[in-house]
DNA sequence: CCTAAATCTACACTCAACGTCAGGTTTAGG
DNA sequence: CCTAAACCTGACGTTGAGTGTAGATTTAGG
């Protein structure tokens, strides 16, 4: 597959992907003759990881340090005490941004309700 | 309370503080005489809010458009209709990103246990 | 009263994460 | 074989969220 068809699946654009790939996050499967970036099916499944790690609010760099644990064979991974302190520091993270979460949500679904009560108030008016 | 003050307690920059005015997000309550800006506690709570939305992964312009929820009266708010609409849109997005948040949670404590056995392994070898 | 510290405005600059544009090459289909 | 569509690189532009700096003013403490 080449770069058109991944962005279109991946649903971001191709300037995306070559910023990416400088950043070292996609790598394309083969760049034979004219340069043409060919990928497989593995560079769209990480496309999609990179759109859900910056969904949690991961800087691309913060993403660079920890998306090949999810594609790289486990026991090809260097630095591995490196890595598990990025790791442990983001599940730190992820449990405050829970916590966080749902109390924006509670907060959130109150603040409907009392919309909901004005503008029927408003209304009736 | 004047600017310094109150950005040493929010932990944000005197700078970041006018910037924030500029957005509408931080009014003081004063600005008498020499314009010298005065603020009063409700200000520093406002900036907490505002950090705790900014975790959360929303823009200062959504902030902008929520912030006033947590302080104006709710008789006050204007355009309910449209705050409502935000609000629903948030609660959507709120509930995907806890979704997401978990199952990355899930991930990486996968992750983690996966870097002790290696590291326990590599130590042992 | 005087000076150092705090504050003011305004403009410029940075950084991340892209998007746009220009000019050139390549490939696929009629 | 030819041309339109897809691709390439490189340079520059943009947006969001600030930070830096200069020059002027103000205020508080000795």
């Amino acid at each position: 597959m080449q770069i058109g068809e991944l962005s279109d699946r991946a649903g971001v654009s191709h300037r995306t992907i070559h910023y990416y790939e400088r950043l070292g996050l996609v790598q394309p499967a083969e760049r034979e003759g004219a340069g043409y970036r060919y990928y497989d099916e593995t560079a769209l499944r990480r496309l999609e990881k990179i759109a859900a790690l910056k969904r949690l609010g991961l800087s691309l760099d913060e993403i660079a340090a920890v998306i090949d644990l999810y594609f790289e064979d486990a026991s090809g991974i260097r630095g591995k005490v490196k890595v598990l302190e990025i790791l442990e520091a983001q599940l730190t993270k992820a449990n405050a941004q829970l916590h966080e979460l749902a109390t924006f949500k509670h907060d959130l679904e109150n603040n409907i309700a009392r919309m909901r009560t004005l503008i029927t108030e408003a209304k009736r008016k």
